[in-house]
DNA sequence: GTGAAAGCGCTAACAC
DNA sequence: GTGTTAGCGCTTTCAC
């Protein structure tokens, strides 16, 4: 039994006449019957077009020829379906699972897709790679882009393939159906509060800006020409508000990492409270680099929110856990709007862009900055 | 430009004589630039096998005409190469990706996947679902399977395809390919360690034993009939283990939960320390419901290990962080195992079994057990 | 270096 | 309820 299966399995168990050694087909098996190709796609893709007799018949027969039923590749060329939905995600995998943002936007496309029986394509892009063929080579209905630079040629291929596209955060694009939280406001309503709080003297902690590695202080004009569309535009929201109650942004130093770790928001706290130890608080793009920063203050015998204020941004569950002060976004939701937003798209005609709604969340890492004198002679 | 962009996009831009209102084909652009369709397709799979002149018009033409290149289905079919790899997991994602076993192996397949450049196709599935055209209707190369019970519908069907597939962790099929750890030894090694210890009061908590819900106390004969494979051999196991030492494991409680979350596993251990309070050590059948354990002791005033021993299974990061005695396997060297194995699949012709090692790490959660006076009166 | 012929395996009209 | 016809879009010998 073992045997026969093993055998049919690599294609060396063929029991019907046949030039090549691969395995029955739709028509062999209608050859087989004596009935038409119809009948027995019929048989599986629309039982009621045939007599249940029929259709046993069929079934039994494909059973005993080992015929796996309709190949998928040759339905889908057919039908135009493939059946499955393509994620771009120009990030290493092993960072995009370790970010739980990531994992939430994963997890909300991938119950979308469930939802609707459809597959989920992870397209193999690491950021190193320029290799864009395996965009062209998934076989998908459409892609879904997740938060890639303005000018990733990933992207770029993805766009020339005529199938739909749901951008979920970055880069914006007219044109384009898009995902996406409400940056402006969300980073707005952080500084406003640290703002608010009295707080001039701030650093701030951001992600990567280009596809090149700068892991250091990023200038004004760096920020400006930022790759990455998010980071540009919190950096220029942050710029403005500060602006506003005074601050000189040119006298802020933005530190930027290139990977995305607690460890990598560790070492960019560091970097930064080295060479301004008078900064009050530190501004951080991401709730991850938040939590490297907390825990560098805490390495430096800082007290967190009485010596330094720390923020983020996600709303992670972790950074409620610390307590961090934060803008919280709907992960998941993302997703899944992205989700059914593609597989809605055929339907539409006009792209559409959906703006996710965020929510200031103030928690313990956050309060006035200390005076001058209480700087120097305790509270 | 955008119009005209958005227009093709939608196929309704046709500047080609055509029945259909869809995009260039190959074979349109071939009578376009009056060549054979071959040269056409040279011009993309074969750049050596025409003149670089030719290619440049045939490129620049394709660009013209909005001819996304050759048809990734239409290839696929020809060429009988899907390059994608499917992932069976009977599992609530939104739970497998919370799991970081679980998220191990998916980023070590992925790597792997990426190393070949072939596509990860999510196959969907969810544990309800009885559903299986998901995997008829993928467009893979190969399956990889994660841990599903041995009555798996999906996998039934799997293993109907003509294609390679690899098991990770269970079931255990002759015939098929798989990557494991060596779970009899992994989990004999924590019942030495356990029983060396002097603990003979023990508890078990387990992972799900059948498709069917039973959160509750588990019967030997259940356990036999378990129909996960991992959780009967580590059963199994720790039975014969005990009951050498003199333990009847007739009279040793063992908790079963079906979702396999820290909260179940605190829920769990609830259940099991209000029944059997003289209980001197649990052990989990993974680190999830140890952490679970572990909280509810804390809960509960129980010092471990002073009052209580717990150990767990898998060696996940929070294990190690919380100082849990388990035992460790490498996740992500098992998914990426898989993946490699599943695509080296052509090269063999003989079932492969590859068995990865374990490792017993003993941490802060294991003691001896409190003596009898001790319970009563204090160290 | 280029082209003609021959399908890959299937489904969707439409006719019977 | 069942069969006939006509491709889906592509690659691949093999000749020229």
């Amino acid at each position: 039994m073992l045997l026969l299966w093993l055998l049919n399995r690599y294609g060396l168990f063929m029991n019907r006449p046949m030039r090549t050694r691969r395995g029955a087909t739709l028509a062999s098996l209608a050859a087989e019957l004596g009935v038409s190709r119809t009948t027995v796609s019929n048989a599986y893709n629309r039982p009621d077009q045939l007599s249940p007799e029929l259709r046993r018949r069929v079934l039994e027969t494909a059973r005993r020829l080992g015929y796996p039923g309709p190949d998928p590749v040759a339905r889908s060329l057919r039908t135009r379906k493939a059946g499955a939905v393509g994620l771009l995600l120009t990030e290493n995998l092993s960072y995009a699972f370790r970010d739980p943002a990531a994992v939430g936007v994963l997890e909300g496309l991938a119950l979308a897709c469930e939802d609707a029986g459809v597959g989920l394509h992870l397209v193999p892009a690491s950021p190193g790679r320029e290799e864009v063929a395996a965009v062209h080579r998934a076989g998908v209905d459409g892609f879904v882009v997740y938060s890639v630079p303005d000018d990733d040629p990933h992207l770029a291929a993805v766009l020339s393939r005529p199938v739909p596209t749901v951008i979920v955060d970055q880069p914006r694009l007219d044109g384009v159906d898009r995902v996406s939280p409400d940056d402006e406001t969300a980073i707005v309503s952080v500084a406003d509060h640290v703002a608010g709080l009295g707080h001039r003297q701030i650093g701030v902690l951001c992600m990567r800006l280009g596809r090149d590695r700068n892991d250091g202080f990023a200038s004004v004009d760096r920020q400006q020409r930022a790759h990455y569309h998010v980071q540009r535009t919190r950096l220029a929201a942050l710029a403005r508000t500060f602006e506003a109650v005074g601050v000189d942004w040119n006298t802020v130093p933005v530190v930027e990492r290139f990977d995305h770790t607690v460890d990598d928001g560790a070492t960019a706290a560091r970097q930064l409270l080295d060479t301004y130890p008078r900064v009050t608080a530190i501004i951080c793009t991401s709730d991850i680099l938040a939590l490297g920063a907390l825990a560098e203050a805490g390495r430096r015998g800082l007290r967190v929110p009485a010596d330094l204020t720390i923020t983020g941004f996600d709303g992670i569950a972790e950074a409620s856990r610390a307590g961090l002060t934060t803008v919280h976004q709907p992960v998941l939701e993302k997703g899944r709007a992205a989700g059914r937003l593609l597989l809605s798209a055929s339907d539409r005609v006009k792209p559409e862009v959906i703006t996710l709604p965020t929510e200031l969340r103030v928690g313990t890492t956050s309060a006035p900055p200390r005076t001058a004198e209480e700087q120097w002679f305790g509270p």
